[in-house]
DNA sequence: CTGCTAGCATA
DNA sequence: GTATGCTAGCAGA
């Protein structure tokens, strides 16, 4: 008995959005963003030739390509907010939709896309009609929203996650059999779609009452015996006609006329699978700059042999990186793996031999913690090749018969080879597998490659996690934590997971960064500026681990004492507010602070928060104090809640109880400029404006017999400025040592440098900031005071005497419009993607940041320097001088008081000498017993 | 328990 | 006007 044949239905519109956003931004012709996108196109290619790969789909008879078409369908007709909240399709996509339809079609697809008739619709009379005829149909989609077709003969398949929707999967899915998801969606309406459902009424609910009453007809039946809100809202709907609106919304038409586009129905000779077109193919392939899919197309028996030289990959491949990706492009469900589990001395030996051997070994470790200082190990994986991999479980508990070499043998094993630099690592995040393996009293070396590094540095707008660099670099999609241990209060530990689980989860890992890199790597390679960047990034990683390591003692009573003098404080002006309020509030609430000002009192109302409310922030307040003596009070309790409940209250909780110290995480692939930022807790913003908030760096101490030293750069942003622009008064003020403020006001009020009167100072030094952040005369006549006039006069006035600083912004927004992104000095690159897109407030916005971001950029490349020169020199002179802390341009160290003079004297050197601008780079450095002093 | 807003600390 | 992270309150689970 031969199998029934099938029909391929593949839902192109679905994949398109997400081809276009998985993709990296490919061109015609490689890093000219001028040419034609081609990402959304190469995606689309990729997803094709998987299919043909995918063993339900490669023997398709049948295959047929389905488009939204555009401009208004029948939905819109009855709904006109239907689809309202989408957002319009970026020219960027929608300038490759034709080559899409042609390449679909030169591939042997039917492609079909009919005006006023949305492609679920298509679909689904296609698979109605084909289902009818006996033959099997499989539809590849990444929307649940088709799920509602599923039956014996319909299935779905989500090429891009692997997942499948057969009715039983529908089910699980769902917790409703498919022929109710019409009756779900229903309920449960769709935000994107803007289809309204029923408010308050989740997936939990609209499965509780179907599985209760039937269906959604019983359930409208019975609507009089539901209680609380959800009945009322349910009623509600019903009455108004909303619900029955949803219902006609959701439902797929399977009667569509089609004949006009597909002349053969109800006989299906029409879409036929044919013979892809391998001429007019290879003319594409050509014109779009896919080299790597034209040779293939020439020596096709490549396809055939070795699976494993390369990612198994679905969105990957670069023609110049890897001309195997696409070749052997499978979905990655579909590729072979080899994952073991090390139980034995033998295996384990095995492995070490590997590892010993290999090129290049990812590392990956398990663990029971995000906090990488307090995690516990739990097993470590590696791989050395693609598709390949073995986990070490070292730490799993509880479950019955688990069995697992133990830890101090294997770790005694590995060491030597962890520990030897000659045996070139790789990673994800790899300074969280240092702090985990550090814990262990091993002290890693050789790492080469860090994949979070290689992509921050490449597209740093991108997450950067490994579960989103393999789907958007190779196409593959995995266990994910949350599978294995779940999450909220049910949450288990790693160690907690069944052994075959956690195997295939952390091997994957290991592999999957194998993968990355592969990809990644080449194309930073190839572009040297990006190289260096790449190179810095690494060292300065190290740096931070060690920083990150060393931490900084905190005096706990301190913070006691100033918690107790804030509490008293605060709790006076409480009584001191609810007194003029006339009655107690909560201060900290500000509705109920807007309910006290604006209805009770009266105040009036100065400005709005973006979502409507009357604000009551701290320029509100002020504006108010002047007339009134409630807001004053109300500032106050604000500025001192904020020091006890962010600071005082916290920190001394967060140091280790061992050690009394405070152990920050520095994130390194977060900031978009390329600075770096630090949490749990932020030591990049302790108070130092006002006395009683700088009193908190009093309990930043050094222990007995040390001090604290704090070397910051000075002006560093606007001698970058300086650089950058070229511009010759601004250089000459930098180079004769001058305070540039007073040399900027100096020139703006054209008086003489000693006449400069400190209101003149004040002034320049916000022009001075509101250059940095790329000001408009709005802008700064907010933060002075004065009109916009006034402000841009002032603006003009500097610009005449600033002439290459006008200029340099101008070119900056410029070049960030031509090519979608600016460059530090040492060629790190700070994409601008809502440059050309954007509206009018959020364009300004995108060249305002492309003008800061190569100041900014440039300040976090230099200190990045500096704190790698440092480490550096103190691991060779000076070992007992530890690096604790770095706030953007400040670099902190605790070190033996008689150490101090050695600092003073090689720090800000070396901090000077990390680049020769056209400007000289001056550190100063400040010393004293706890970090105010030291400044 | 989770996600959002308002507000505010730093460079 | 640039770039971050953290807290409290609040609303919907």
């Amino acid at each position: 008995m031969t199998n029934p044949p099938t029909l391929l239905l593949v839902d192109g519109s679905s994949y398109l959005y997400r081809a276009y956003h998985a993709m990296p931004d490919l061109r015609a012709v490689p890093g000219d963003p001028s040419s034609p996108a081609t990402g959304a196109i190469r995606g689309m290619v990729n997803m094709l030739q998987a299919l043909d790969k995918t063993p339900e789909t490669a023997q398709a008879a049948y295959a047929v390509c389905v488009f939204d078409a555009s401009g208004p369908t029948f939905r819109d007709d009855w709904y006109p907010e239907y689809k309202a909240n989408r957002s319009p399709m970026p020219d960027d996509l929608r300038s490759q939709i034709d080559p899409i339809h042609e390449v679909v079609r030169l591939l042997g697809w039917k492609v079909l896309s009919v005006p006023g008739v949305e492609a679920d619709d298509v679909i689904a009379t296609l698979a109605r009609i084909a289902a009818s005829q006996g033959v099997q149909v499989v539809v590849s989609s990444g929307d649940k929203d088709l799920s509602q077709l599923v039956d014996e003969r319909i299935t779905i398949i989500d090429t891009m996650s692997g997942k499948r929707r057969d009715v039983a999967g529908v089910e699980q899915e769902f917790g409703v059999p498919p022929a109710l998801m019409v009756d779900y969606q229903a309920l449960v309406g769709d935000a994107v779609d803007n289809v309204p459902g029923v408010a308050k009424v989740g997936p939990k609910t609209a499965v509780k009452w179907l599985h209760e009453f039937g269906s959604l007809d019983g359930l409208i039946a019975q609507a009089d015996s539901i209680k609380g809100v959800a009945g009322n809202n349910l009623r509600e709907a019903i009455a108004s006609g909303q619900l029955a609106l949803s219902r006609k919304l959701v439902t797929m038409q399977a009667d569509c006329d089609l004949t006009a586009y597909a002349p053969g129905l109800p006989d299906l000779a029409d879409l036929q699978k044919q013979e892809l077109d391998a001429q007019n193919l290879r003319h594409f392939y050509d014109k779009y700059g896919f080299k790597g899919l034209a040779r293939a197309l020439a020596a096709p028996e490549k396809e055939a042999k070795a699976p494993d030289n390369g990612s198994g990959d679905l969105f990957s491949s670069f023609d110049s990186d890897d001309a195997a990706s696409t070749e052997v492009a499978v979905a990655a469900q579909q590729r072979e793996v080899a994952y073991h589990c090390i139980q034995t001395q033998a295996q384990l030996d095995e492995w070490l031999v590997k590892i010993d051997a290999a090129e290049l070994t990812a590392i990956d470790t398990e663990t029971d913690s995000l906090n990488a200082l307090q995690a516990q190990l739990i097993g470590i994986s590696l791989s050395v090749q693609p598709g390949e991999a073995a986990y070490i479980p070292l730490g799993h508990e509880g479950i019955e018969g688990v069995q697992q070499l133990p830890l101090a043998d294997v770790l005694a094993r590995l060491k030597p080879w962890l520990e030897d630099a000659g045996k070139p690592k790789l990673g994800q995040h790899i300074k969280y597998d240092q702090h985990v393996l550090a814990n262990q009293g091993i002290t890693v070396r050789g790492y080469r490659h860090d994949t979070m590094l290689q992509s921050y540095v490449l597209e740093v707008h991108r997450p950067h996690s490994l579960e989103s660099l393999a789907l958007r670099h190779t196409g593959r999609t995995g266990l994910s934590y949350e599978d294995l241990c779940g999450k909220g209060k049910n949450q288990i530990s790693f160690a907690q997971v069944p052994l075959d689980k956690a195997c295939a989860y952390a091997c994957e890992d290991a592999d999957q960064t194998l993968d990355v890199h592969r990809v990644l790597w080449p194309q930073i390679q190839a572009q040297a500026g990006l190289l260096h960047i790449y190179q810095l990034e690494m060292q300065t990683s190290e740096a931070l681990f060690r920083m990150e390591r060393n931490g900084v003692a905190i005096d706990a009573q301190e913070l006691a004492r100033q918690s107790n003098d804030l509490g008293t404080r605060i709790v006076a002006l409480e009584q001191a507010a609810y007194e003029l309020a006339g009655q107690p509030f909560n201060l900290s609430s500000p509705k109920q602070l807007g309910e006290i000002f604006f209805d009770k009192l009266g105040l009036p109302v100065v400005k709005k928060t973006p979502s409507g409310a009357r604000s009551t922030d701290e320029e509100v307040l002020e504006k108010l104090a002047q007339d009134y003596p409630l807001p004053a009070k109300l500032l106050e309790h604000r500025s001192l809640s904020k020091l006890k409940n962010t600071y005082t209250d916290k920190l001394a909780h967060m140091a280790l109880p061992r050690t009394g110290r405070v152990h920050t995480h520095y994130a390194q692939a977060v900031a978009v400029t390329g600075r770096l930022s630090s949490n749990e807790p932020n030591l990049q913003n302790i108070p130092v404006r006002t006395p009683e908030g700088r009193r908190i760096r009093q309990a930043f101490i050094a222990p007995p017999g040390r001090v604290i030293a704090s070397a910051d750069y000075s002006q560093i942003e606007l001698r970058i400025m300086a650089h950058l622009s070229g511009d010759e008064a601004l250089l000459r003020a930098f180079h004769d040592g001058l305070d540039v403020h007073r040399a900027t006001a100096a020139e703006v009020f054209g008086v003489a440098l000693d006449q400069v009167s400190s209101e003149q100072r004040r002034f320049a030094k916000v022009i001075n900031f509101g250059l940095i952040y790329g000001m408009s005369s709005y802008g700064l006549a907010k933060t002075l005071g004065i009109d916009n006039s006034a402000a841009a006069a002032y603006i003009d006035r500097y610009f005449q005497r600033y002439p290459g600083v006008k200029r340099y912004m101008d070119d900056t927004v410029a070049l960030a419009h031509k090519q979608k992104y600016v460059e530090t000095v040492f060629g790190r690159r700070l994409q601008l993607p809502d440059i050309n897109g954007g509206s009018g407030p959020r364009k300004k916005a995108a060249e305002r940041a492309a003008i800061n971001a190569p100041m900014q950029g440039t300040a976090a490349d230099l200190i990045k320097k500096a704190m790698v020169a440092v480490q550096q020199r103190l691991d060779a002179v000076q070992p007992d001088v530890l690096l604790i802390m770095q706030v953007h341009d400040e670099l902190v160290f605790e070190l033996p008081a008689d150490k101090a003079d050695w600092l003073r004297q090689e720090v800000p050197a070396l901090m000077a000498g990390v680049a020769a601008l056209k400007v000289p780079l001056l550190a100063e450095v400040g010393v004293g017993a706890n970090w105010e002093q030291a400044h």
